[in-house]
DNA sequence: AATTGTTACGAAAACGGTTTCGTGTTAATA
DNA sequence: TATTAACACGAAACCGTTTTCGTAACAATT
């Protein structure tokens, strides 16, 4: 066993300074060639490494990122975070991730635990409990402290910071529009508790189409499902007693879970009922017929995030820029699960 | 804004040395009770935390874990990350990920920059390349220099280190001996490049339980594909051409298409041909037929492998213990698409 | 010979904690 | 009254860096 050799080590070894050392390696123009190639070459044979932890200390900076999500079992945090990851690294950050599973306290803990010097800045995604009690004060007191933020997709308008969110509401009327170019009227929307703001716009957006069309909205083809549940029996009932053309998921497993019904109860997909879901993930592109999706990029919404973030950070000195917040541009992909 | 207060902070306010804050927080009964509520009241009001880098300077051990996995879009490495996550955050460790992306040469870079004082250890799956390549170095010299290591899943005899592994040559067999006592005869198999220890092992037992049952092997049977390769010909080439009764894959996605291109060439899944895949993950459980697979059991393994971490850096110091290899027995799951 | 300027290096502070050890003050004991 | 013990606190080292500033040694200038 070979332990990490210091500064100090060097120093001892060669009956210099540790400044001498340390200079030396950063090739400064105090130290004279001999001296400079001596250390250099004891260095590198002994593979000398700084410290990150003494550097973080010294510097005030540790080049981590903390990055929130509710839940990494699912296609669209993955590919955010896979986005993050990306970015960050070719900036020489790490990224350390915290789960909060939907939970605030969960979520307040771990930031806590985080900003204490762990990290630079934080990426995150609210938890479903933290927009449903609309409590942010753990938020507000981070920015306080001078640690900068990053909100993506499931964001508040209660916290000033960066955002990177989806145009949800202009491409669910998009979603919709297409429903009803394809001749479709009875138009059902398949959301959650509209706590979620991404839920909200998607409803809006939904709503939108259908009056700009002048199709009275019906508020029967509107069916909220919890995310927990077994939501089966209740899809079913739906589909049963509403006669539907068309319907907009606002997940993936929403519309797989629709389409696997709809075909069950003896309507073809697309011609008796079209179908179009949120996230372009794994389901969407293997099920049959495949599914239409609005693919919500989520490695670009995450790297853009991680961009926000480390432009931010390594600007702290100089002037505020104001927030911003970047929209993502969602695509509707149109497969078979919808009428072209 | 109000930036972090630090013990200094503290002792220059309420006139007092830096040890006494630091001990009348630890509640040392060194420092009268006067002192230490006066101190704790301060501390309380100003919401001192202590600053975890110095800490880490000071403790030399940071609380962090590195976990490098080949990818993060992946159901099964998702669910491994889930459970190091929730253990970990149970002992109070972060957790800092690394993505290889699959190249032994990003594996070595994140490692290596990790590995200068920001974790104290690793949790890893190997990378495609790295196990293609044969190539560890860089895992030894991290060993050699005491950074503790975990291997899951892809992992290789030539390291010495804790080991976390899926029992994959007997639950191939398990799954092929269910195939045979349905009545198939003609088993096939659908894999990647053996140079995956994984595949290695599932196609041991593949081999293990047609051996057993006296069934003659027909290397026109085994199908191997590319991992970034559009497979559909090849598998619908492999179907037309060779008569099967049943086959396992050993990953979702491939056993999702064949199932697809299966019923595209118009047979009964499970009469014609019965299918079991690997990986218990979203596509598995949402197809038509529902997927017979096996649970690699993901969350369990993280844990597992978080867990002979921890125990392995918390012992440090007392006598070292011998390397474990803990083996997770997968379950077969049968749905659908194979007849019980 | 005295002054000035280089060169090449070392001492020490700083980052924010913990911990060992030393010490002044008071009270208890001989 | 002198010694000892207990109490309550502070000084300083340490973790591994970076960086400012001071300075010894020598050369060059007047």
């Amino acid at each position: 066993m070979k332990p990490k050799i210091t500064l100090k080590d060097i120093a001892r070894e060669l009956d210099v300074s540790i400044s001498t050392v340390s200079k030396a390696l950063k090739n400064s123009a105090e130290i004279s060639k001999d001296t400079k190639d001596k250390i250099k070459a004891f260095a590198k044979f002994y593979n000398y490494r700084p410290n990150n932890i003494a550097l973080s200390l010294k510097n005030k900076r540790t080049k981590n990122i903390g990055v929130i999500i509710p839940d990494i079992v699912h296609h669209f945090f993955t590919t955010v975070f896979r986005g993050i990851e990306k970015y960050a690294n070719e900036k020489g950050y790490n990224v350390i991730v915290c789960i909060s599973d939907e939970s605030i306290e969960k979520e307040v803990i771990n930031m806590e635990m985080l900003a204490n010097g762990s990290i630079d800045g934080f990426i995150l995604s609210l938890s479903a409990e933290t927009q449903l009690k609309n409590e942010f004060t753990h938020l507000k007191e981070l920015l306080d402290q001078g640690i900068p933020i990053v909100l993506f997709d499931r964001v508040t308008s209660e916290i000033e910071c960066d955002k990177v969110v989806l145009n949800d509401e202009e491409i669910a009327r998009e979603a919709v529009g297409h429903f009803i170019k394809s001749g479709a009227k009875k138009i059902a929307l398949v959301t959650t508790e509209n706590y979620f703001n991404v839920s909200e716009s998607r409803r809006i957006g939904y709503l939108d189409a259908l009056k700009v069309q002048n199709i009275k909205v019906d508020e029967n083809l509107i069916l909220t499902l919890s995310h927990d549940m077994e939501n089966d029996m209740l899809i079913t009932e739906f589909f049963q007693n509403n006669k539907v053309d068309a319907v907009l998921c606002v997940n993936e497993i929403f519309a797989i879970q629709c389409m696997s019904i709809i075909q069950e109860l003896g309507f073809n997909v697309p011609n008796d009922i079209s179908i179009i879901g949120f996230t372009d993930g794994i389901l969407s592109r293997f099920s049959v017929p495949r599914l239409s999706t609005v693919a919500q990029h989520g490695e670009l919404m995450g790297e853009t995030a991680a961009k926000l973030l480390i432009d931010r950070m390594e600007r702290l000195n100089e002037v505020e820029e104001p927030y911003k917040t970047k929209v993502i541009n969602a695509t509707l992909i149109k497969r078979g699960s919808s009428i072209n």
